[in-house]
RNA sequence: GGCGGCGUAGCCAAGUGGUAAGGCAGAGGUCUGCAAAACCUCUAUUCCCCAGUUCGAGUCUGGGCGCCGCCUCCA
């Protein structure tokens, strides 16, 4: 089992091998903190987990860092517009990403370096870039010169002269080539401002990833992981930068881009206006359920979304929890001896499901693995139990969390509820068919379902 | 115009040379007091079209058609 990524860089699958044996360091580009996240941001976020959660199962040492852009003129303007302070929107739409994350099971990165708090870094990665005459100063902004970093285009694959054609120079730009990015712009009254030698201003982009990973991996990193519109020109220029001051190493060794989010044939995003806040979609839908569908496609291919998606993934889930549930209260059931019969052979599904996974991140593919174990558990769970049901259990549940979806249903039960069950029960003993079923019909009122099976009754939340 | 990608059943999709995963929806059956859940069976002789390479192609090559993305803020 070797580990395979699809490097955007050289458009090809290739064997992953680390710059450190063993040790995988990792940076994704965060979001720009100004409003909600809507679910196409959150297919990259969970993306990145996701690639995060494989490399540890796979045994790697990984260091993930995901940044938050907290300066940037969308800020600026949103905070204008709500009659608030930067620093309060900033601190607010952080505070609301980290909740967003964590109802999608997305684990914190290592560190999430904010750019404010590295304008020193970015300062000095800009006077490193003077120094060596791939940027030049004008008028208190300092551009970076794309003809000074011969091998610009290669990520994109774009050349000089077509990106010439396309590019918009601003009107007051001294720009020597069009292609040429602002690595500092000089302030404007009543923005956030910092000094720095070529007057106050704030950082440009693409700046912050490098002069970031360099502060906080040490300039050259495994795997740089973002969407897709980020491929050009953000980490065509984070590249240039970078790799401008050290020639001979890559930035990154893998360039990992996610495919979109599809809306009626169309990429989901906020100049569409085709957008679904995440908050919004998880009043609706379990975080588990949003995190499910958003990997129900491989990372690189768009991925189609519309009214029946979450209710479709939501049935696809529960299938995998409802055999959970049923494997645990078969564990459970206390008058039935030990379970005999078949035993599954778990190492034949967790090698094809880790297999699947080395495959370039290939989530959907183990899914559909896990799918295939859970029949095969029904089925013997329909035939009288198998011999290793806590092992199916435990695989069932770890291999989820390869994935980041949780399959065990957190539930309590109040003690009236208990009660009800327990008369139930009786009533049907006595055959008193209708006093049954009116105890389950209220219960199904309270969002209770009660599924009557050979070991017993089990009980589960209405989804 | 430049660069890149996609086209697999009603829907969502996996699959990069060996004879079409998985899920949703649908039909029939089993189990059940009735349900629910689950199980069984059925639902693509076929992977946009046409040529080619090969013993063999959804998978490789060439051409065509359709769709999308990036080239401007964007996950």
């Amino acid at each position: 089992m070797q580990l395979q990524i699809y490097n955007t860089l050289t458009r090809e699958k290739e064997l992953f091998v680390p710059r450190i044996p063993g040790k995988v360091s990792m940076y994704l580009c965060g979001p720009t903190v100004y409003n909600r996240i809507h679910l196409g941001n959150a297919r990259t976020f969970v993306l990145g987990d996701t690639i995060r959660r494989i490399l540890v199962y796979l045994g790697y040492d990984v260091t993930y860092v995901q940044n938050f852009t907290d300066v940037d003129d969308k800020i600026i303007d949103r905070a204008a517009e709500l009659g608030i302070s930067v620093d309060e929107l900033v601190e607010q739409e952080i505070k609301n990403y980290f909740t967003d994350a964590e109802a999608l099971n997305i684990r914190a990165a290592d560190k999430h370096p904010r750019v404010t708090a590295h304008i020193g870094d970015i300062v000095a990665f800009i006077e490193d870039l003077i120094a060596g005459d791939f940027a030049y100063v004008s008028d208190g902004d300092v551009f970076y010169s794309v003809e000074s970093f011969p091998a610009y285009g290669q990520l994109s694959g774009q050349k000089l002269e077509d990106l010439a054609l396309g590019s918009r120079v601003e009107v007051g730009e001294a720009k020597r080539h069009p292609a040429d990015f602002v690595l500092w712009k000089a302030a404007k009254p009543g923005e956030p401002n910092w000094p720095s030698p070529w007057g106050a201003g704030r950082p440009g982009w693409h700046i912050e990833c490098s002069a970031m990973v360099r502060s906080e991996l040490g300039g050259h990193i495994d795997i740089h992981a973002g969407g897709s519109d980020l491929q050009f020109p953000h980490h065509e220029n984070e590249l240039a930068q970078s790799e401008a001051l050290c020639p001979g190493e890559p930035l990154a060794r893998y360039w990992v881009h996610g495919a979109f989010l599809i809306v009626n044939d169309e990429k989901m995003s906020k100049s569409q206006g085709n957008f679904f806040i995440l908050r919004d979609i998880l009043r609706h839908h379990d975080g588990s359920v949003v995190r499910f569908f958003l990997q129900s496609a491989h990372y690189r291919k768009p991925l189609a979304f519309d009214a029946t998606s979450l209710d479709s993934a939501n049935a696809a889930l529960h299938r995998l929890k409802n055999t959970y549930a049923a494997l645990e209260h078969v564990l459970a059931a206390r008058d039935t001896p030990p379970a005999s019969g078949e035993v599954l052979d778990l190492a034949k599904y967790e090698e094809r499901f880790k297999e699947t996974l080395a495959d370039d991140f290939n989530a959907a593919g183990a899914w559909g693995v896990l799918f295939e174990l859970a029949r095969e558990a029904n089925t013997a769970i329909t035939r009288g139990g198998m011999g290793n049901t806590a092992e199916v259990l435990d695989t069932l549940h770890k291999l989820a969390d390869v994935l980041g979806v949780e399959l065990r249903v957190e539930k309590s039960i109040a003690a009236e509820v208990e009660e009800l069950i327990a008369r139930r029960e009786e009533a049907r003993r006595a055959r008193d068919f209708w006093t049954a079923d009116k105890i389950r019909q209220d219960l199904l009122q309270l969002g209770i379902v009660l599924e009557d099976t050979p070991q017993g009754v089990r009980w589960k939340l209405k989804w």
